[in-house]
RNA sequence: GGCCCCGUAGCUCAGCGGAUAGAGCAUCUGCCUUCUAAGCAGAUGGCCCCUGGUUCGAUUCCAGGCGGGGUCACCA
């Protein structure tokens, strides 16, 4: 019976000295299978032993339900449930008492193991964070191209990416956070030729421009020419022949030339021709068409940096296309050597993925030159080589998990050391009250307006509240900054990323209800309360006299911070960031019903006092913490 | 068409084998002679997409539908 306690996730950390402890319900729950072998002499397993938290319409701490326990013991629930509370209580001292409901067994802890508890953790700066696993993760995140902004898309990547690093690290990993830049191609071929052909020389200093909205400028505006050639064409003699010649029975014109926009680029086009003999110049090392790209790329890169910044988030390493993408050539060799690949009578290399549901993929074209997943084996195994990684994470949007499926079932049949710890955090796309966002209708919401906005609003709002005008300028800019980051972050956050989301830019810049800054508020007002108690020369202290029973809104704060630990935990394991941003939530509202409740500084007695900002002190802190998981950071007045 | 994801209050989302399914927003009603009302309490609002199956028990697991989205390029 032994097997289920080594099992590590019945453990966690209570203390920066590492020792591991059972939790409470792992206590009960191995009573529990004790009892029942004792009562009904039947042996059951962990998972049939569940244990629940109470409902909090009824009186208790934890649940467990008798149903399952009938078939053997030939009782009723009830009686079940009767003579297992009497066993719990006499066998596990950190019980109190018991009650049964139908078939539910309600326990209740003792209350000294709630302030036994609050002492271990009081003043633990690092509560909730655990002791490192010797392991380590690599999350890629982000991922832009450089011909554009980032808009809200990046956005949701970006705080995904940045929590999940955050909670890895707390969770024990050591995190290694890279992105992959696409520098090259034709996109930002587009934006360079515009640039050329129409920029003038203008820079982003000379037109006071942030320098990689300035370069998708350029991109837009090769769009709008090309848009005005395709059009004047359409009308000319030989888009009207071609229209004759290819256009389907079924097809409308419109869509005629909708369907053939792609071709006509590729094959009619002026401008598309010069884009690519662009690319080609690019790809032949020509010194020029390098130099532009480079002042291009730069003027992009010192843009994201400012966003970046902005957002709180940082890299470890950035991998460049530019210099990965003629990679896994070599991989692809040795994948034919070991046949894993086979080769097509026209040269080019093919997996065949069919007895893993998925299909015949290629690996490498037939003049030789790789395609995109080529170019993702050869970047693993680089960043393998580099960093070594026990799992490696990739947040990219859910339209590529079939590529991801494919990725993963190569690097695994090519038998790479990190490939059993691979994972696609795949998330949905961010969708408009309006719809989806299309760049090409201009309905795209770009990064940088949207933190402003946010942050805009948060100073409206300060505004009517007037709590922080006698701080100086730069401490109530931060303050906002703080606010209006918050509301953005929690709100893009608090969504599970499978599911795809709907962004409605008005609840975003809300402030309260289930927003970041409603947990900051709660985090607010405990530090105003301590500043106060400190004044007035109060302690906190867990200590607290046996008599006087802690009330219920006090219990359930404990409660809920004893579960801050396996929250972080399970949230690092599913890589779900919405786990810990939910859980803060929780606690912020447990605390906001606490405080409007109970006094802390007019408590009835003195050692109530202390107990109860001893209490909120660690409130505090796991909601910095917690928050500080998401890249959400907390004010200190608001 | 094959495969994958999603379907819970008017809206945005939690819950994912257990008790009468929860929050927030919106609508309505109360609570500031001060530990910050960005708060609290209450009211209103649900065939948990449908139909079967497994189970003592299904919103939760399985199968089949329906609706929405994605993806099935020698594109990235």
């Amino acid at each position: 019976m032994d097997s289920y306690v080594s099992s590590p996730t019945f453990y966690f950390k209570l203390f920066s000295f590492s020792f591991q402890q059972m939790t409470i319900t792992d206590l009960i729950q191995s009573a529990t299978i004790n009892a029942i072998q004792e009562l009904y002499g039947e042996t059951i397993t962990p998972e049939q032993a569940s244990i629940t938290v109470t409902r909090k319409e009824f009186e208790g701490d934890f649940t467990i339900v008798t149903f399952p326990f009938t078939r053997f013991a030939k009782k009723k629930p009830g009686e079940i449930a009767e003579e297992l509370g009497i066993h719990l209580v006499k066998n596990v001292p950190q019980l109190d008492r018991f009650n049964v409901v139908q078939g539910f067994l309600n326990l209740v802890v003792a209350d000294s193991f709630w302030t036994d508890f609050l002492m271990q953790i009081a003043g633990n700066q690092d509560f909730g964070r655990l002791s490192k696993n010797g392991k380590k993760v690599m999350i890629e995140y982000c991922s832009p191209n450089t011909n554009k902004p980032l808009h809200l898309g990046h956005v949701r990547n970006i705080l995904l990416g940045w929590s999940c690093s955050q909670i890895c690290e707390a969770a024990g990993y050591d995190v290694v956070k890279v992105q992959v830049v696409n520098d090259r191609g034709i996109a930002i071929c587009k934006s360079m030729l515009a640039w050329q052909k129409f920029g003038e020389g203008k820079t982003p200093e000379s037109t006071g421009t942030k320098s990689d909205h300035f370069v998708g400028d350029y991109y837009v505006l090769f769009e709008q020419k090309f848009q005005e050639e395709y059009k004047a064409w359409q009308s000319s003699a030989a888009g009207q022949q071609v229209l004759d010649e290819k256009r389907k029975p079924e097809q409308s014109d419109e869509q005629f030339f909708k369907d053939f926009k792609n071709t006509y680029f590729n094959e009619y086009s002026a401008l598309g021709r010069e884009a690519r003999d662009m690319l080609l110049r690019w790809e032949a090392g020509d010194p020029d068409t390098k130099a532009l790209w480079q002042q291009m790329n730069q003027w992009v890169y010192d843009g994201f940096g400012k966003t970046y910044q902005a957002l709180g988030v940082s890299f470890d390493k950035f991998y460049y296309e530019s210099e990965t993408y003629l990679l896994g050539k070599d991989i692809v060799e040795q994948g034919l050597a070991s046949g894993v690949f086979y080769k097509k009578e026209d040269g080019s290399v093919w997996a065949d993925l069919t007895d893993a549901k998925l299909d015949h993929k290629v690996v490498m074209r037939s003049d030789g030159t790789s395609v995109y997943i080529t170019q993702d084996l050869g970047t693993a195994q680089v960043r393998y080589h580099d960093f070594g990684a026990d799992k490696v994470v990739y947040v990219v949007a859910d339209e590529q998990n079939y590529h991801f499926q494919v990725l993963f079932e190569l690097l695994k049949r090519l038998g790479e050391p990190y490939a059993a710890g691979l994972h696609h955090l795949s998330y949905g796309m961010v969708d408009l009250p309006t719809g989806k966002m299309k760049s090409r209708e201009g309905t795209v919401v770009d990064a940088d307006d949207l933190i402003a906005e946010v942050i805009a609003e948060a100073r409206e709002a300060s505004k009517e509240r007037g709590e922080i005008t006698e701080l100086s300028k730069t401490e109530q800019e931060d303050i906002l900054r703080k606010i209006g980051l918050a509301a953005l972050k929690f709100h893009i956050i608090k969504v599970g990323p499978q599911k795809r989301m709907v962004f409605d830019p008005k609840e975003s810049v809300d402030l309260q209800g289930q927003t970041g800054p409603h947990i900051q508020y709660a985090y607010v007002r405990i530090k105003s309360v301590l500043r106060k108690a400190a004044d007035l020369g109060i302690a906190p202290s867990a200590i607290r006299n046996p008599q006087s029973a802690i009330e219920p809104q006090e219990r359930e704060l404990i409660a809920q911070l004893y579960r801050f630990p396996a929250t972080v935990e399970t949230a690092a394991t599913n890589y779900d960031p919405s786990e810990v941003a939910n859980y803060c939530y929780d606690l912020a509202k447990a605390f906001h019903k606490f405080f409007t409740d109970l006094s802390i500084l007019k408590a009835e007695t003195e050692e109530a006092k202390a107990f109860r900002l001893q209490l909120c002190a660690a409130v505090a802190n796991v909601l910095k913490t917690g928050m500080g998981l998401l890249g959400i950071e907390m004010p200190e007045r608001m």
